[in-house]
DNA sequence: CTATACACGTAGCGCTTGCTACATTATTGT
DNA sequence: ACAATAATGTAGCAAGCGCTACGTGTATAG
């Protein structure tokens, strides 16, 4: 009861570990298994099916990126160029790639029209979009709804080029002679 | 001889229009052989494995984008606001969406370390470049790298967020409350 | 102490994957 | 006409996929 519980939350954590490092590709069942230390057999005693796994494990992560957001927020407010600043140094971090280089397999099997990563996407967009609001001090609400909109855009951009190799491009897209800088 | 050439850029023809409509992931020998009105053994007699199948394909879609996108280049050259109209049109445009879709999933397995599609991705993604900087009437060649690179960073974005249902945040994300539009 | 529910291993099913061995038919150059 | 070569069909391999049937040991409740 309470041991099959536990038992179910430490697997889901290795699973995460796993999937963070290896991605939704290579996400099947005996892998899997065999990074949780346990069998496929057990996976599907635990949970009803694969979709069932691969949404809890997806869940665990989403936690432990939430963390990782929240760990980084300002104590107070602050421009939107300050936190785009911040944003930029994170995608920087190490530590945040393995979310990304996930966040852009979701995107790409969202695009591709599978409803349950669309959803799954569209509502991790719009968590950060809340984030990202709490952590402006706009002028205004409308304000504030478009800095977040923009930040989130502009961020998503940032991790494609970086995906495709192209870091160069985006500090010449946020430098001095960009339209972004220019006022 | 001829004849073999003829047959095998038939074939690449269908390949591309299969892999445009189901993406890399459903790319697997069988399929792809029925789309060509072939078998899996014909495939791999034409093409030495299923990675040069893979590369003749993704070589023609390249080919065909480019046409799409000289097709829709300006007669002379303009400014970086009307041009980024024109990309956001052309990213609304149907016609792109099975080219947009499969630059996600290079993107994303570029992000996975796969080699081939990183370099695949940064040569598209510097392509882009180019082309930007051609239509482009900046007033440096500082300014006119600068805008190439923020428009490409900019149109993937937008990308991004339309892949996971969000077009309402890239709607915000380029109005008027927006810090692209600040004076 | 025994009956029952849980926990887990072993084995396998039917299917798809990339790829190959072997045989046969068409099409050539001489 | 004949020999060589190109083109294509049939079958199959070993591995991996999600998932299941069936057994067995073990813990617990009556």
């Amino acid at each position: 009861m309470k041991k099959a519980e536990t038992r179910r939350a430490a697997i889901v954590e290795k699973l995460a570990d796993h999937v963070l490092e290896h991605g939704l590709e290579s996400a099947s069942l005996r892998p899997l298994a065999k990074a949780a230390g346990t069998s496929d057999r057990m996976l599907l005693y635990y949970f009803d099916d694969k979709s069932a796994i691969v949404t809890a494990t997806l869940q665990q992560i989403a936690a432990r990126m939430m963390g990782e957001m929240s760990r980084r927020s300002a104590p107070a407010p602050e421009s939107c160029e300050k936190l785009l600043v911040r944003l930029e140094a994170m995608l920087d971090e190490e530590i945040f790639w393995p979310y990304m280089r996930l966040w852009l397999e979701i995107a790409a099997r969202a695009a591709r029209g599978d409803g349950f990563y669309r959803n799954l996407g569209e509502a991790l967009g719009r968590g950060f979009l809340e984030w990202g609001k709490m952590q402006l001090d706009s002028k205004s609400e409308q304000q504030r709804k478009a800095e977040a909109a923009y930040l989130l855009q502009t961020i998503e951009g940032m991790l494609f080029l970086k995906a495709i190799g192209l870091d160069d491009v985006n500090a010449v897209a946020l430098g001095p002679d960009s339209p972004r800088k220019a006022r």
